[in-house]
DNA sequence: TTTACCTTTGACTAATTGGTTAAACAAAAC
DNA sequence: GTTTTGTTTAACCAATTAGTCAAAGGTAAA
């Protein structure tokens, strides 16, 4: 029964600290606040990961992972470059909208260790470097307009990404914080980030 | 005597606390760095601002305060919209270039305190329908696309300011971690983000 | 000079919090 | 059934940190 238990503890403990630890972030976080949730002794927590600096560690590895979807796929896929980049968003807000506390803990975390994110990335084995070869050598096709991949790329998930981020604000700003409203606001957003993107890079 | 000394002291602590509470945030930002950071005793920061959530407050009304430039002048000068809306994105990535911490503070802090936040925007008697309504006019005199005004402006806002809250992230990804190279992509920005803008909302 | 007032400080306090430990408990191994 | 091993807990510890206070320092008015 020993690894059954384990696990199941384990589990509990990771499901808990990532629910607190995306909220408020490193410093916000309490020890204690991650044991309530999980319903055990604060002590358990030291037991399976020593440390709150561990814990983060962990918890950011796995939240890091959750934010690169399997976009692989769609890399090497042989749709054309419309289509996959439409995909892309598509994909991209999804996973926003079943997470919408990623964007914030992720931004808030980048800025305060930026050190412990590049050996993150290393470790997750990312390669940028493909999708903006792919983009080049589309451009060179003449089948998206010439321009620096890597804006193409920020354009993308500034405009997927920052509305969840900034949500408190803009939802007060532009929606007289109606949280439904903001809700809707977001479902279509697939739509008209597409068709912002795509308007932007189609040679005429 | 008294009137300067006392101003003196006062600005002291409130440039050491927006240099410090801007880059660690509220929960990351200890009395005492800000005391050590204005050459002062920490019993003096309580003598003028009695606790850390007030000097806090007054903080985040300070810096948030800058992130709302003078758009006034450029939304009731009567130049043609496109215009309008070139000058506005100019001035604000002018804005973050001189201050790069205040996206990802106020990000952070938008975030963690809702609250508070709709307080001090009813303060700085912000009011964005005046933008919006500008932007639905101009629609239906067909000088623009027709679309959400509100999609209009959170994409311009995306597009400027997601590239420095994200910085340590992107500048990894797609830089090499180059510093001088994110540098210089950042300056180009003004013109790419107005490009990409005009480029989508241009009636055709 | 003295008085009165404001500013500044060092020393202190109370509360919080990450982390430890010894003992209780449970489950498997013998 | 007893021993051994791994799991869980309550109680505790040490360090940090926001906030207090009484006394000292300085300045202007009387």
């Amino acid at each position: 029964m020993n690894e059954i238990k384990k696990d199941n503890t384990e589990e509990k403990i990771l499901t808990a600290a990532q629910s607190v630890f995306v909220k408020k972030g490193m410093d916000g976080t309490r020890m204690q606040e991650i044991a309530n949730e999980a319903g055990i002794n604060k002590a358990l927590l030291h037991y399976y990961f020593r440390s709150k600096q561990k814990l983060f560690e962990a918890i950011f590895n796995k939240v890091f992972s959750q934010i690169f979807p399997d976009i692989k796929n769609m890399l090497y896929s042989d749709k054309p470059i419309i289509e996959k980049l439409g995909i892309f968003i598509e994909k991209y807000i999804d996973l926003l909208m079943k997470n919408p506390f990623l964007p914030s803990f992720i931004l808030k975390e980048v800025n305060r260790d930026p050190e412990f994110l590049a050996s993150v990335i290393k470790k997750q084995g990312i390669n940028p470097d493909d999708i903006l070869n792919l983009l080049e050598k589309e451009m060179e096709y003449g089948r998206l307009k010439k321009m620096d991949p890597r804006e193409l790329m920020i354009n993308i998930l500034g405009l997927s990404i920052f509305p969840f981020a900034a949500r408190p604000l803009l939802q007060i700003m532009f929606f007289n914080n109606d949280k439904k409203g903001y809700s809707n606001f977001l479902v279509n957003r697939k739509e008209t980030v597409k068709e912002f993107v795509l308007n932007s890079i189609l040679v005429k």
